[in-house]
Parts: structure tokens; C-alpha cells; sequence
DNA sequence: GGGTCCCCGTTTTTT
DNA sequence: ACGGGGACCC
């Protein structure tokens, strides 16, 4: 990968047009005046509170265009920052349509990414090698669990992903092991917490890694030394102009980040919600957007209320439910030129989780009969559990739909093990990896080994590969484990030698084939075991883009999420938090239960707070829709395998009653429009709600030869489901009567001939 | 070094 | 219910 920053100060910047006034600005045009404003303010600390579906993004990216354009700066001198990779890369696109190549001279990306170039080029500064390696949270947890096992701490106690946790939270507030208050982690590990921080630190140094957090603290440490002054001083003359994505996101480490570099020019401005802030559980400081005007005096303050996106129904409920949240920056959501009159937010009881699931894909199905597609729709659940449920009852009717979240391609098991090849090969240094793949496959180098190259490789205060080498020249270990071991030396020797020499891709399939790493899997009979064998195919074949080895480790560290390219008609299935950003016709919001939304644990643990965060991820919920809105609670729910009757969530009453319609099954329901203004609980008048009538299905069956060639009799074969006999077929959908699973509705692509 | 049993935790997640 | 991890035994 090319480092277009590395380019630095002398490169051409072609305007496409000269300057002569009065200059034409055609980028500003079919902005609104709140937009503009926001475009044109250019000089000083700026903060847009940017209201959900208010041309946030447009804002951004046309305001880095004016100054571009306008020749206040040169692409090399703003700085653009974002949260996530792909916002990254929306607005790098956005971008150079606009402006064209140039764009990529503009330092973009997120503060993560811009964090490690920094880091790469200073890493001397705080102790690294600019090739350090970024580590995950395995290699993290895995780390601290040998720090406190060393410390004699019961990690069954204090797990080790608790203190990760706890460290976590320190590096987001920007506190290195000496600026944490002693006191402050209590009697965590025996009152060791910021003891072990500190051991975690160096151990890290000596690893020459990064976690996540050290992307951004590191940098600090760097930018607040006063030996590093004239470090500070040329970035900081260098950024003219700042641009800061989703500020309400934003950890303390990130603001003390920003402050720094935009202390000399003052150009800064910062886009966010604060209604949207959902993060705080993971650092982000909402203070950061509230007290704006504050860290930056002379701040200009634009809000962006003008809604392109949602019905005013929408937008009236969104904002009405918003409302009883306190210390609110204030907004309000107007229906905005684009937008037309539909229906009411729509609140539907149900008797259990079973008939929610029944009531939303019935409602999809009508909604796809109606010319919706099914890319348009999407249910958003508070926690990942609940999406099962959905899952089968889609299956089951044969509409195609895919999970966002979950495990990531990065994140698997064998993915894993295969980068731990990669890392030992590029660093050899990295202990944690060698330890995750030594004796993976099987090669019979159990805990004796490792135990005896662990002792060697501290008490020589060498990596464990290099204790590795030396044990193998003493006769500590059995014949059998040292032939073992130095042939694995070998074999990394050898493919480190093929380092530059051999294309990455290629040289990965070698090592994964001669480590025996794929032989492993391809003897697995377990269920999936095939499927990984492809996911290491589609892992080397995904190194064909990179010419480096360790250009790839670092863009698998960074840039996590691999894009979805399958662009069919899907129902999407998603957490609320995942739905952050984007937009939908048709948004289903199942269990507004108290208890699961707002969730149990984010009432206990942080009271009034974690209510209004709550309320927010409502509020970011139902803002995401562009038509229609339908909410579910249901009288009970089995969590955890048990059986437990849940009363509506509060929410569900802060919505502005003349924005709302109930509707339920059976006179299940009376609802407050109709009856009292009292919402009944499922607990104070469980007679109200008798069990509905079972819901008929009344999709057509039609019997005639699917789009795929399957007709009624055919023996098929399912992945999941086993073989079994189709019993009519209707477009691409078969219904199928499986031999073990029973009568299911399938989409034909999903089976073959049996 | 490998298999079995018990216990624990089970919100949200990017980088 | 269920999976992961650790302790314990062969």
C-alpha cells in the first residue's frame, strides 16, 4: 500500500479552476441555508449538531471540498477524521467525485488508522520499532492472563477480561499506568489493577505491539512531551483545517488528540448528535459534545434540523420519545422538502417472542407483495440473542435475509490461527502468536515444551522463538520434541526467507499448506470444517491485493469489517447499534420490553445515565426509518430458557400518543388511543391478553417448476435442513418436506438435487 | 497429551 | 439451553 502522506509538502495541487472573483461555487448549491453555513464556516472552531438524516455527511464532505476548492489549504493540510472504516471510505469517495485525485492527499481516516501513521513514523519516541504489531483482544486477554497468573491472582475471580477492560477505559481517558489515580480500580485484582497495567505496558514494549488503545495514547504521550515540542508544533502547523465525524463518539484520549492539533490554526469542526451518543459504554464521553463551546471559545454552533429522510410521523415520535431525556444540546427534528406524509408509528402486541417473529415476516412478506424490497426493510434488536427467533421464522418462510454483525471474517478461529502464522513469519518477536500456533495442528509440543522455552526465554530476556533455538541446542527436551521443534524453526526460516521473494498470496498458501494447517481442517468431519477451509482459500486469495506481507496484517488489525458484496434483496437483521448510520423504508423494532429494552443491565449499572442511553439507541431506532415504523412488545419471553411474562417497555408510553396507532391481534390489545390513557402491564391485567388465534398462512402454493428447475417430487438436499421431498414450487421459493426437519419454505438456490 | 465433567456467564462493539 | 474454559483423571 502506497503512503500518500508520506508524499508530504511538494506536491501539485491543481485546482480545476483559478480563483478570480467572484468565484463560482457550484458545490453549494442545493444545500439548505443551515447547511451552507455550516459549509462556509470555515475559519474557526465550528460544532454542527447534525440531527439524524440532515445531510451530515453531505455537510462534511462539501465543506472539505470548499476549502479545497477555494484554495484555503492543501489537501495535505486537513485532516479529516472518522470512527469507522467505512465512513472512511464514503467520504474518500465522496470526495474525489468532487474534486477528484487529489482527495487522496487529504490525511483521512479514521482515528485509529490516522493514529498508527502517526505511531509508525514516532514509534522510537515511546519504544517501539515502526513495525510494531497491532494485537487483538485475544492476544490482549491472553497477555494479561500470564501477568496475573505470574502475580498469583485468581483469574476466576478477576477475569482477565475485566482488567482488559478496566485498561481499556484508562487508555480512553488518556491515562498512561503513572496517570491513573492508585485508588481508582478499588480492590480489582487485590488492589493490583494499575500495578499490572503497568506490567502489561512493558510487556507489551518488549513485544514491540500496540493494542488499540496505544494507537491513540501513544501519540498523545508523544505530543505532550516537551522534548517532542517541535514534533508537535510542525503537525500542528501543518493542520489548518480539522474535520472530526460522529464527535458525539468521541473518548477523551481522542479529544485530548484533536485539542492538540488544532490549537495553532483553531480550524476545527466537529459534526455529532448528541442524541445518537450510544458508546458510552465503551469510552465515549458525551460531556466532549455537550461542553463544545467550552474547550473551544469563540465556538460557532450550527444545528441541522431539516430532515430529509423520515415521514413527520416518524420524526414527531423519534423526537417526542427524545424529549424526556436531560442535558440535551436541544434540536428539533423538522420534515424536511423531500419528505411525504405516511402512516402512523405503528405498536402491536403480541402473546410471545414466537408470533413477534410470525407478525414481522407476515407484515415483510405484505410488504414485499406491495412492492417494497426486501433490502428496504429491516428488524433492529437490542441484544444479538434475539435475532434467532427472526431467523428461523425467515427461513421457515423462504425470504432471504442476512445477519449484520456477529462474527466477522477476521475474527474466526482458523482466520486467526493462519495470521498467527503470518505475524511469527513478519515478527518473530511476537510471542503471543507463536504460542497460539505452536502446537496447532497437533504436532505434540504440549505445556512441558512451552513451560521450558517459557523459563528459558525469561531468564535470557529473549523472544520465545530465539529460547526456542537455544532449547533446542541443550538436551532439556525429549528427542522427539526438539526434532519436532527444530523442524518447525526450520520451516519459519525458510518462509521468512521467501519474504519478498515469493507474492504474499502464494507464499501464504505455502506456509498454510506445509504447516499442515489446512490438512487439519480438511480431516475434520465436524460440521464446518469445509467451510473453513474456504474461508483460508478466500483468506490467501484476499492477499493477491497486497504486496506486503505486513501491509496486510495491518490493514486485517485496522480495517476489521470486510465489505458485503452481495448486492441480492435481503431482509437485514441487526442490533440497534449496528444499524447507527443507516437507513431503511421499513424498520421493525421488536421487544420494547422492560427489561430487554431498556435493557436489565443498563438500568443497574448506571441509573439515570444508562436510561437516557437507552433512550437514545430508541430514538436512533426508530430514526432510521424512512416510511414506516412498526413496534413489537410481547406478554412473554423466554430468556435463557426460561419462561418470564415482560411488561411494554416504558418507551412505548413517551411516545406522543397522536403520532401512534396500537393495533393487536384479537382485541388483544386495547390500546391508549382508543381506551384510558393508561397502558396496561401484562402483569397488572394478564386476562386482557388471551392467547390469539394461530395465524393462518395464507401464501399461495401454487405447484409448478421453480425458477432453479425443481418441481413438486423432486428430492432435494438442504445445508441445514437434510434431503427431502419438494412439495410445490412458486418462483424461486420451494416448499420442501424434509425427511428429519419438516415442512419448510426454502429459496431453491439453497438446495441441490438429492 | 487427550478426554470428560462441572461451573460460569450470557448488552451493546469499532478499531 | 448452551458453549467455553478449567480442573481433574486416565
Amino acid at each position: 500500500m502506497s503512503d500518500p502522506f508520506d508524499l508530504d509538502d511538494d506536491i501539485p495541487f491543481d485546482a480545476p479552476a483559478t480563483p478570480a472573483a467572484p468565484m463560482p461555487t457550484p458545490w453549494l448549491e442545493g444545500l439548505n441555508p443551515e447547511q451552507r453555513l455550516a459549509v462556509e464556516t470555515t475559519e474557526g472552531p465550528v460544532l454542527v449538531l447534525s440531527g439524524a438524516g440532515t445531510g451530515k455527511t453531505r455537510v462534511l464532505t462539501t465543506r472539505l471540498a470548499h476549502i479545497l476548492m477555494t484554495r484555503r489549504a492543501r489537501p495535505w493540510e486537513c485532516l479529516a477524521v472518522t470512527f469507522t472504516n467505512k465512513a472512511a471510505r464514503e467520504m474518500r469517495e465522496r470526495i474525489a467525485t468532487m474534486i477528484g485525485p487529489v482527495a487522496e492527499n487529504v490525511w483521512l481516516g479514521t482515528f485509529h488508522s490516522l493514529g498508527v501513521r502517526l505511531l509508525r513514523r514516532h514509534a522510537e519516541l515511546v519504544g517501539l520499532n515502526s513495525n510494531f504489531t497491532i494485537l487483538d483482544t485475544d492476544d490482549q486477554e491472553r497477555l494479561l492472563k500470564q501477568l496475573m497468573e505470574a502475580e498469583k491472582l485468581d483469574t476466576k475471580k478477576w477475569t482477565p477480561r475485566a482488567l482488559s477492560g478496566t485498561i481499556q477505559r484508562w487508555k480512553d481517558r488518556g491515562l498512561t499506568p503513572a496517570k491513573v489515580d492508585g485508588g481508582e480500580a478499588g480492590e480489582f485484582a487485590g488492589g493490583r489493577a494499575v500495578q499490572l497495567y503497568g506490567q502489561y505496558q512493558d510487556r507489551l514494549r518488549t513485544l514491540n505491539a500496540c493494542d488499540f488503545g496505544d494507537l491513540l495514547l501513544h501519540c498523545l504521550t508523544i505530543f505532550q512531551d516537551q522534548a517532542n515540542a517541535d514534533l508537535l508544533e510542525d503537525y500542528q502547523r501543518r493542520f489548518h483545517y480539522i474535520l472530526v465525524d460522529e464527535y458525539q463518539d468521541t473518548n477523551i484520549a481522542q479529544y485530548l488528540w484533536l485539542r492538540l492539533l488544532a490549537r495553532k490554526h483553531k480550524n476545527i469542526c466537529c459534526v455529532g448528535d448528541d442524541d445518537q451518543s450510544i458508546y458510552s459504554w465503551r469510552g465515549a464521553e458525551v460531556g466532549n459534545i455537550l461542553k463544545f463551546e467550552q474547550d473551544f471559545p469563540g465556538a460557532t454552533v450550527i444545528r441541522l434540523e431539516s430532515n430529509y429522510r423520515s415521514t413527520p410521523q416518524i420524526l414527531a415520535a423519534a423526537s417526542g420519545l427524545i424529549a424526556h431525556n436531560t442535558g440535551r444540546l436541544g434540536k428539533t427534528l423538522r420534515p424536511g422538502p423531500a419528505t411525504g406524509n405516511g402512516d402512523k408509528v405503528m405498536v402491536r402486541g403480541v402473546w410471545d417472542g414466537d408470533e413477534e417473529a410470525r407478525v414481522v415476516v407476515e407484515e415483510m412478506e405484505a410488504l414485499q407483495r406491495a412492492g417494497t424490497p426486501l433490502s428496504q426493510m429491516a428488524v433492529l434488536v437490542r441484544a444479538g440473542f434475539q435475532t434467532r427467533a427472526f431467523e428461523e421464522r425467515l427461513i421457515t418462510c423462504g425470504v432471504p435475509y442476512r445477519v449484520i454483525g456477529g462474527l466477522r471474517f477476521y475474527e474466526r478461529q482458523e482466520i486467526r490461527d493462519a495470521i498467527a502464522y503470518f505475524r511469527v513469519i513478519t515478527q518473530p518477536a511476537d510471542d503471543l502468536a507463536f504460542e497460539r500456533i505452536i502446537n496447532l495442528p497437533k504436532r505434540g509440543l504440549g505445556d512441558a515444551t512451552l513451560q521450558a522455552m517459557h523459563v528459558l526465554s525469561r531468564a535470557q530476556s529473549v523472544p520465545l522463538v530465539e529460547a526456542a533455538r537455544l532449547l533446542c541446542e541443550t538436551d532439556e527436551l525429549k528427542p522427539k520434541a526438539r526434532g519436532t521443534l527444530l523442524r518447525l524453526l526450520g520451516d519459519f526460516a525458510r518462509w521468512r526467507s521467501l519474504l519478498g521473494v515469493m507474492p504474499v498470496a502464494e507464499l501464504a498458501g505455502t506456509v498454510l499448506d506445509e504447516c499442515g494447517y489446512v490438512a487439519m481442517w480438511k480431516a475434520d468431519k465436524a460440521t464446518g470444517a469445509e467451510g473453513r477451509v474456504e474461508n483460508l482459500k478466500e483468506l490467501v486469495g484476499s492477499l493477491e491485493e497486497f504486496d506486503s506481507l505486513g501491509g496486510f496484517l495491518e490493514h486485517v488489525a485496522l480495517v476489521m469489517d470486510a465489505e458485503d458484496k452481495l448486492n441480492t434483496d435481503r431482509v437485514s437483521l441487526m442490533t440497534l447499534h449496528g444499524a447507527k448510520g443507516l437507513e431503511f423504508d421499513c424498520v421493525f423494532l421488536p421487544g420494547w420490553e422492560e427489561g430487554v429494552f431498556p435493557h436489565q443491565r443498563a438500568l443497574g449499572d448506571n441509573g439515570q445515565a444508562g436510561l437516557e442511553e437507552e433512550r437514545r439507541l430508541a430514538y436512533v431506532g426508530i430514526t432510521r426509518a424512512r416510511k414506516r415504523v412498526t413496534i413489537l412488545f410481547a406478554a412473554n419471553r423466554r430468556i435463557y430458557n426460561q419462561w418470564q411474562s415482560s411488561a411494554p417497555s416504558r418507551f412505548l408510553e413517551e411516545l406522543p400518543p397522536s403520532q401512534v396507532e396500537v393495533t393487536s391481534h384479537q382485541g388483544l390489545f386495547g390500546g391508549r388511543n382508543t381506551e384510558s390513557s393508561n397502558w396496561g402491564t401484562w402483569n397488572d391485567a394478564p386476562q386482557r391478553w388471551a392467547k390469539p388465534a394461530p395465524v393462518i398462512d395464507v401464501t399461495p402454493h401454487p405447484s409448478a417448476t421453480s425458477a432453479g428447475g425443481f418441481q413438486a417430487g423432486d428430492r432435494v438436499f438442504h445445508q441445514k435442513f437434510g434431503y427431502g421431498k419438494v412439495l410445490a414450487a412458486d418462483g424461486n421459493k420451494l416448499e420442501i418436506a424434509f425427511d428429519k426437519a419438516g415442512t419448510k419454505k426454502v429459496i431453491d438456490s439453497f438446495v441441490t438435487a438429492g
